[in-house]
DNA sequence: GATTGAAAGAATGTCTGACAATCTGGTTGA
DNA sequence: TCAACCAGATTGTCAGACATTCTTTCAATC
């Protein structure tokens, strides 16, 4: 291995800048699905020039974020149940997979990260923030993916991110949903903390089927 | 179900085309790894302006097929050996999942389609463009992927087409590889097209298994 | 009254030109 | 030989402009 510590400190472009607060705003709800996003008035609001602005939102498409038509613009996509059903499927290969490898590869430093960050959703699960819960849901999963010996398939699932959260922010908000989750989130890190590969892997399966379930109910009920 | 037609004909913009035009040119290998791609020359052999090249080149970058560092500009990354095991191991999941789902699924004309993608990856792997060989590959597993059922396997899998692509030109080029692939992937369609989920399953993963040893080999042998 | 048509207004797609910040490579001096 | 420095090249960013394409409104027609 070569130990190619990259020092190679990146200065932050605008288009950079721009990209993360649109996804910051997008991730926290500023936009209605289906809302078009001119593209006048967020240069105005993000004090960035138009060239810059569609540079990141080109980015963002790709990323799935956004949707652009051609002469129409940029927009926010809507989901639809059927997506969210494949997007859970998916999840469950990535995901199922990475805590399985997780639990066999994962250092002692890396645990006590994942122990914390349970215990932070912990905390945000008894909160009304549901905003922080879906963000530390994500930091909870994005430690296992990190450790997971596959940076494909971190990704991979960062790229459905954005996806997995809306969805996540729905099924959060209802009763009972984020203490369920806690649940399952720290069966899962038992596991892993065990070095137990097949429960790892049995737990974050479960723990899939009943936020799918619970997506589902918050999707028919929002609906 | 809305049968929602969408009839929407999009006219194709000078983005859109500038993305796929330098698509092409990076997978047909234009661009050595490594390689910086300058803009002002891009543009000039383009015929587009900085801005429109920009927006493409940050879809490109969206979608893993450049690189951009800021102030130095986009590049082709350079893929490493670590990096292509961990999209062989992806491609396990993504693929054995597809071609097992899409035993169950495929109606009989996409059975033919694939039939007939076949056929033309057993005229180009006797050929000697290996392009064409990667391409009607490509073309083979794209109608797996369209036809698995769940759209978000597909869109992950073609996150990853344009490495995949890189690495099957490589081992492609090996003596008797082409042929081989042959085999397997006649083995796939044959399970395919008996609706036999299992057998599917058992001979994408073999044809994975082996296609990522000859990558391998190509890899050594070419470094 | 509903539908069609036209026209105004808004928004996008694209280009040109410009300039500062940064990187790169080679030259100079110690 | 090595370091500092300088010039050219390249990128990041902006402003402004204009043709093309929606959208919406309003009037005219059936």
């Amino acid at each position: 291995m070569k130990p190619v510590l990259n020092l190679r400190i990146s200065p932050r472009t605008v288009q950079q800048e721009t990209v993360e607060k649109l996804r910051q705003a997008i991730f926290s709800g500023l936009f209605q699905p289906g809302a078009r996003l001119v593209e006048s008035q967020l240069c105005a609001e993000l004090g960035v020039s138009r060239p810059s602005l569609r540079e990141a939102l080109r980015s963002l498409e790709a990323e799935r974020l956004i949707e652009i038509i051609p002469n129409r613009g940029p927009s926010m996509p809507t989901l639809t149940w059927e997506e969210a059903t494949a997007i859970y499927e998916v999840r469950e290969l990535l995901e199922i997979e990475a805590a399985g490898r997780c639990a066999k590869l994962i250092t002692k430093e890396k645990l006590a990260a994942l122990e914390a960050s349970l215990i932070a959703f912990r905390e945000a699960a008894s909160s009304d923030d549901s905003y922080a819960r879906v963000m530390a849901a994500a930091e909870f999963y994005a430690i296992i993916l990190a450790n997971c010996g596959n940076p494909i398939i971190e990704e991979v699932h960062r790229g459905l991110l954005a996806r997995i959260s809306f969805f996540r922010g729905r099924s959060m908000s209802l009763e009972g949903r984020a203490q369920s989750s806690l649940v399952e989130m720290t069966q899962i890190y038992e596991a892993i903390a065990a070095g137990d590969e097949k429960a790892a892997r049995k737990a974050a399966h479960r723990h899939l089927v009943r936020a799918k379930a619970a997506a589902k109910a918050a999707m028919e009920q929002g609906a």
